[in-house]
DNA sequence: ATCGTCAATGCAAGCGCTTACATGTTGATT
DNA sequence: AATCAACATGTAAGCGCTTGCATTGACGAT
């Protein structure tokens, strides 16, 4: 006779645990769930069973019913470069201590794939969304309120948006920068910017710029602005046509640090010196920001305290979408500030 | 008489959708999963009915049933830093080309949470686990199989460890670049690793280097190591270090692109010209290496190919899986490079 | 006309869990 | 000793879906 294995045992569940423990299904969930509930031995019988058995809830029955799944969703522009890592690693970090877990989806900086991600999300019952920036479609802020999946935006604040927000006034930020900049001297400005439709914090930015000049009695269109893609190399490509186009700039400002920092790569091939020759700044703050050379003067922006912040708003709207509670406010604006470095000095002559 | 709002419709289950179509939900549930079992009558009315009221399958209900998620989850040692970044977006991409979602945590380095998040992830019902390295405790890769989770690792191969792997051989690649460091005549040579225990990455590197000393005919011993954690801050101090007990080195093989340019930062605080006085190396060839100046020599890592290998990797293992088959052999070694830029070069004298 | 076949559809079980409610115990109160 | 909270535990319904099996009816063959 062919000897039998013992059947696959596939994953235990609560049955067999309450078998082990010669207890209820009922008194093994509450064990789990509200272990007050239950008295100090019977509670040992079953965590012994669970051990035993080494169970582990099954995540889908328990959303089917309880209607949550403690899972987040954020759909990020793009997880390439460090702009969105630390504060989304900080976001998630924050969300696991309270039991949540992290879905994450990239947009590739297009709405129509940030779209199709909100859907998926919500198909998948993620109980709320982080998004970046306000700028949408109006549609999906219905369909969210619709299916009554609170949303939170990050990385931009705007305290009268259709969405919550936990971010920075970008452009009041780039204002500060662009004051300094102005403070040195420069007047023969130009601006690296990131593609600014569908982007409000990159439009935020050119309106901050803009704004300094304003306050300086200066014409703000005198304010060459450069769009772009957010990557090294297209900030490289944007500074050569800058200097190519305008040869008498004295100062580029750039939309964040990577756009900074592909300047400065192309500055270094034209034997350009920052700043002795052009200055350059970023934002952000990214590590890189520090690390380039000539170190690039900045904005820093606090992206760990500005994830956790926004872990926690979102989780308390949660908590209140789940018990059909008006939504808290938690928008918060996170304050930035300029950090000089090298990249940053008087126009020369 | 207060006038009634209707009631918060809540999202309308299969059941609803029969009911509007006149049909039953096994109809309805066939005209979702294999459209070609219903009649193009019957199938349109049924389609229109979910249009109307706009429905969307319940996700934890279709995965409790199904026994399947068509959710991937990841545990990567850290978001931070750009090191996992760009082969975790190409992962992401090519996992959702095929419906898949992915569900990210970060371990911090720390095994004990690397541990616990599996079996979160395991627990939420992740069809499959991209882990990065081989090295955990065999238990681990025991509640995997008795889990029936597959697991695949990747940023390192190895064709003999317990889990399949896509990913490159870090031993050969530091091997590689460190005959290029002994070939330009530098003898006085230090490296500062990321820590080994619990990291088979960092250890094949060190032991890579160590390869190409013993092939010159050197003490392997003759190589001085500093371990650190991969951070920009550990890898100025490790310079610091070397530098100061050492200061006859000619060159320093860093572990990755983050503690080299770590080193950079510090030596240019120190004065210490690179590589006039001393050469640096990195590893990885994140964006960053390019961007630092000097520009980094480093071991070019195609991250973005590797993800999208992992991806089909995983999924064949998960169809596999999921039919009882056989685990298919998906380990791949993705091949690596040198890249010589400006921070490599002869040593003085 | 009768029967068999097969495609289209319906019926109903059950996935693993939570929870309202029912039942059983205990000890304090009178 | 009888009564009754108050609490511990069990019973069972049902969450929304898929799927094996039963049923129906149309059609061609006899």
């Amino acid at each position: 006779m062919v000897k039998k294995h013992a059947p696959p045992r596939s994953a235990p569940t609560l049955s067999d645990v309450a078998q082990e423990a010669g207890v209820s299904t009922a008194t093994v969930s509450r064990c789990l769930n509200s272990p007050e509930r239950v008295v100090e031995s019977t509670r040992q019988r079953v965590m012994a069973a669970v051990e035993r058995l080494e169970y582990t809830p099954n995540f889908a029955a328990r959303a089917m019913v309880a209607k949550r799944s403690y899972t987040i969703g954020a759909i990020i522009p793009t997880m390439e470069n460090a702009i969105f890592a630390r504060g989304l690693q900080a976001f998630q970090d924050a969300l696991s201590d309270q039991g949540y877990t992290l879905l994450v989806s990239s947009s590739a900086y297009r709405p129509e794939l940030e779209a199709a991600q909100i859907r998926t999300l919500v198909a998948r019952g993620a109980d709320g969304l982080l998004l970046i920036g306000h700028d949408r479609d109006e549609g999906i802020y219905d369909y969210l309120a619709q299916h009554r999946v609170p949303a939170l935006v990050a990385w931009s604040y705007a305290p009268d948006a259709r969405s919550p927000s936990v971010g920075f006034d970008n452009r009041s930020a780039m204002a500060e920068l662009a004051q300094h900049v102005l403070d040195l001297g420069h007047r023969r400005i130009a601006m690296i910017s990131g593609f600014a439709a569908g982007n409000d914090r990159a439009r935020s930015r050119v309106l901050g710029a803009r704004d300094a000049f304003i306050a300086n009695g200066l014409d703000p269109e005198a304010l060459r602005v450069v769009e772009t893609s957010y990557d090294f190399e297209k900030g490289a490509r944007a500074f050569e046509e800058i200097v190519t186009q305008q040869p008498d700039v004295t100062a580029v400002i750039c939309g964040n640090d990577v756009l900074a920092a592909g300047a400065l790569q192309e500055a270094r091939r034209l034997g350009i010196a920052i700043p002795e020759q052009i200055s350059v700044t970023g934002f952000d703050d990214i590590e890189l920001a520090a690390v380039v050379s000539p170190a690039l003067t900045t904005v820093h922006v606090p992206h760990r305290e500005m994830g956790r912040q926004a872990a926690h708003a979102l989780i308390a709207m949660v908590a209140a979408a789940s018990q059909q509670a008006a939504l808290p406010d938690v928008s918060q604006c996170i304050s930035t500030k300029v950090v000089s470095r090298a990249s940053l000095s008087p126009p020369p002559g």
